[in-house]
DNA sequence: TTGAAAGCGCTAACAT
DNA sequence: ATGTTAGCGCTTTCAA
């Protein structure tokens, strides 16, 4: 029930008040006075009529819309986005927003960018979430700071924004530090040849974790190929052919992991009992269907739209304890989530 | 350039004129007749202060938003929903439509399913799309029908409502035509168990394609599992265990089509040298991903968020030529995709 | 060829 | 304890 054309008038005729009386009471200002009584006829004569309020007039009154303008890239070509959405949506919804979706391209020109944000700014949007697919580092439009926004998976060159990201160096310890507690001590990693944020994060997070535990990071075995699975399967074989090849391996994502899967497999390697794996994204797709069910590292997508609708509420209300507006980056804890690519090594 | 406090009348002020004059250059009002002096003059000061309409305003007065409420079903679990949300957005926008979103649980309550819809209701959307993120029957929430609607990937029993729908038994006939014209007369189906369209229609689609090149359709092996890797796993390990063991395996979907990869690798059969096979759904993730690649039919989820935004526009702009109102199911080409999966038979 | 005025549905001063 | 009035930014009769 909202659509209809009733309002609030037909509800102040229906309950025999004014207007401003319905008003006070269905929004339950704190400074008005009206007899439980007198409240009691209203509400039941907007339920009885099955009165919803217009958002719109509201909106426009009220000059707040309730809306946050989610501009998010290549929608359509990750699973990531959707989860970005999702956590995005569950948090608005749980604060009374709503989402307006403008989908944007990776490789729009900044005009066209410009042009997505502006369709979110004319529609008077409180904020905006700006999201790319991939963590990085972002020339973001010129209007993009005619309201409060927040970055999802991406920061800017000069840290003008808010903005959340995952712990990439972080996720890279947990995925070796898992290896490592299996008993690995000879310990590879097939890393992206692109320079990203996840490439060098990853990298360090691989060399740290070994060195801390003893071994010689530095000179770990490191290969890297394309971040797809023809590019796994190319530096999984380089690595496992090396003198110096790995029992544990750690892919920078899931589709290099399959790749490797399928070297082991030439190789006349079974996972994990002569090799292990621990992957990066979590692919439920991929890493769930892998035989054995792929070890890795997850992306937190979900809890990134969640923490940035959620910030960027907090500095719509301006609420003090949320740091004011200053801008830093979030870093979000990515998990390590186990199934069965890892195991003790047969000769450690 | 539209957030700014910038109005109609600060327009009218630089202009010289009044703010009716501007509405009506700015809107291209047919009936207006104002001197192209005129009209250059407010244009320019448009222009010059940054001037961008405020939707909210105009969808008050005009009692039209210009928005749809897309309301989607688990848009983080599968990467379906990312090409619905694409190609409805894409087509919206191409109109001057702009989406709200809402996610909302395939376990739903009915109750909460109507808070859904009514929280797109209550921002005015001018249309809503309700997406199921597979094929399947629904139940839609009473108070769907309070503006015009369009359903995607599902259909109502009684068809009140226009919706779109994937071409299950055309894809299943493309998949089993580019395995009979590989040359393949043994081939087999490892199908879903569960009772969704999808099932079903591939399923004839696979018998009848078989009868009429002359084969006996009615007796094809076909094994049925879980729509999963492990599934298919379970379902191609026995068929092609089977004395009448296929040399062309159409799968369900891509996931099965993953574990029947790993049966045939056990069974020492190489793909495609020894088996063929072809999937559904095409996920890129994991058909492009798989070696060899594996040739699959794609499910038109960009095709139908699109057709569906662009059906649901005609229907909002009363388009004569677009069929009334009249509901009815469309049903989209599903295309198979050519991979590497797919070779002529070792003996025909 | 242009402008004044009314009103979309709602909220908030400011009366009473 | 409740109602009157004005106005959010825009479009549209209607009048000049």
């Amino acid at each position: 029930m909202a659509r209809s054309t009733i309002g609030i008038k037909d509800v102040a005729v229906a309950a025999g008040v004014s207007a401003t009386t319905v008003s006070h009471v269905l929004n339950d200002v704190s400074y008005a006075r009206i007899s439980p009584e007198t409240r009691r006829k209203v509400k039941a004569a907007a339920r009885q009529l099955g009165y919803g309020p217009n958002r719109v007039a509201q909106a426009l009154r009220n000059r707040r819309t309730g809306v946050l303008g989610l501009v998010s890239e290549d929608v359509a070509t990750t699973p990531h986005a959707g989860r970005i959405i999702q956590g995005a949506d569950d948090a608005a919804r749980a604060r009374g927003y709503t989402l307006m979706l403008i989908n944007t391209a990776a490789s729009a020109s900044p005009a066209s960018r410009e042009g997505d944000v502006d369709a979110v700014l004319e529609r008077q949007v409180d904020g905006i979430l700006y999201a790319t697919m991939y963590h990085r580092v972002l020339e973001t439009p010129a209007n993009l700071g005619k309201v409060p926004a927040v970055l999802v998976d991406a920061v800017t060159a000069d840290g003008s924004f808010p903005s959340v990201v995952p712990d990439e160096y972080g996720g890279a310890r947990a995925a070796v530090a898992a290896l490592l507690e299996a008993g690995h001590s000879r310990i590879g990693f097939i890393n992206n040849v692109e320079d990203v944020p996840s490439t060098s994060e990853r990298l360090r997070g691989f060399r740290e974790t070994l060195t801390a535990a003893g071994l010689d990071g530095g000179q770990a075995p490191v290969e890297a190929s394309s971040s797809d699975a023809a590019g796994g399967y190319e530096a999984a074989s380089r690595i496992l052919r090396r003198t110096d090849a790995p029992s544990g391996l750690f892919c920078y994502n899931d589709q290099m992991a399959m790749g490797a899967y399928r070297a082991a497999a030439e190789l006349g390697l079974a996972i994990p009992a002569d090799l292990s794996v621990v992957g990066f994204d979590d692919q439920e797709l991929v890493a769930g269907s892998l035989f054995p069910g792929l070890t890795t590292v997850a992306l937190p997508h979900y809890a990134m739209g969640a923490w940035a609708a959620d910030r960027l509420i907090d500095i719509l209300e301006g609420d003090p304890d949320a740091g004011g507006e200053e801008p830093g980056t979030t870093v979000l804890e990515c998990p390590l989530v186990v199934r069965a690519s890892v195991a003790a090594p047969r000769n450690p």
